[in-house]
DNA sequence: ATGCAGCGCCGCAATTTTGCAGTTGTGTAA
DNA sequence: TTACACAACTGCAAAATTGCGGCGCTGCAT
């Protein structure tokens, strides 16, 4: 049998899927407006409190978003002294992945984003969340690092980090804002490529 | 909506039946020594120990036996005084019903105890707990009641009402016995009432 | 303007489910 | 015989779910 899950946290899983579901269909249905968290939870065969117990708000659960967290395996590869823009900008992908729980394919949050733009701050206000988890993963990379005990003089290893992500993070912002006119995984995608080589070119020019 | 039952009430009835299906299910296909208790919760999609939440044995799932119970309506109707018998008949079919939880119409009980009889005695273990249930009850009635003053002087109520249970209680047993060959749903009700007519035949002669 | 109903959301206690580490009994292979 | 796997079943503590009362806000009828 597939055992890599617990029976706890299968089911986890899948009340949180079904509670994601049942918010984007009920929204595609009738508008984020004329939803109740009440009728989420009924559509997932919950109680209402137990909705929240997923997710604190109704957004969230339309959007399908979760807090950020950064997989063991990144946090072992991740090292300060070398490629440093690169690392912080994967990290960054993957942590903003990791924000948008579920299958992708079936998910309806692109449907959703796309038709009820209002929403879509939610997603900002999540990248905040992840620039700081990233920041953090930064800072205690700096601190332990003989490469950077120089510029840690003159300056708090957060500040330096903060500098950092704000940089590699550039990139998603780009896309994010592009991503309003082209919604798609694809566009994103190329969006998000299309900034990082612009970041490439600008980067020497300024220094 | 259909607000009968509250959502825990609701989920608690899905999940019996859904350990009784898969039990009684698992049972036709490989035997009941063939069944795990494991397998059993797994089809129900819960975990092994929660079957044992719904369940205290194997067999019972199997056959979807519950602890009997008596509906209050039940018992403000049930008078001592009058009927007597009539009333601890009909009590009996009736908490022996409550022992066999479940919509009948779609439980495969039926065809499990007909194919694997070394699970019928277990059916008659419970029509001890059923006895005793109304014996309490009409032992508590026949001590309120002035009617039975009289014969109470000589015995003990408990005594009285075992007496009565057991006559009362004889066609159905009598029917059990005989649902051993004929272990559809109308043959035991024919069982039975054959056995009530016999009995109402033979009662006026040995006395 | 004033009340009032509806909804998002939270705290808390009761109930249920799960995981885990047993104990016991039974068949089976060495 | 001994050893050992396996399955039924239990106790207990952690985690998840539920019900419920309550708070704050917003829109709407009076």
């Amino acid at each position: 049998m597939s055992q890599l899950l617990s029976l706890r946290d299968r089911k986890r899983t899948e009340t949180w899927a079904a509670l994601h579901n049942a918010a984007a269909r009920l929204t595609l249905e009738n508008g984020p407006d004329r939803v109740t968290t009440e009728a989420i939870a009924a559509q997932a065969n919950v109680s209402a409190r137990t909705f929240f117990n997923y997710f604190s708000t109704k957004e969230d659960a339309i959007l399908g978003l979760q807090d950020p967290s950064i997989d063991d395996t990144w946090l072992e590869a991740f090292d300060v002294d070398a490629n440093l823009l690169d690392q912080v900008s994967r990290l960054l992908v993957n942590v903003v992945h990791s924000t948008e729980g579920g299958a992708d394919g079936d998910s309806l949050r692109m449907e959703v984003v796309q038709r009820f733009p209002q929403l879509r701050q939610r997603r900002f206000g999540y990248f905040l969340k992840v620039e700081q988890l990233v920041r953090d993963v930064v800072t205690e990379g700096i601190t332990a690092s003989a490469k950077w005990v120089d510029v840690a003089q003159h300056h708090r290893a957060e500040d330096i980090s903060r500098m950092i992500v704000l940089i590699a993070g550039a990139p998603m912002r780009y896309a994010m804002q592009e991503s309003a006119h082209a919604p798609t995984l694809d566009n994103q995608f190329a969006a998000l490529s299309t900034a990082n080589a612009l970041l490439r070119e600008v980067l020497p020019e300024i220094q």
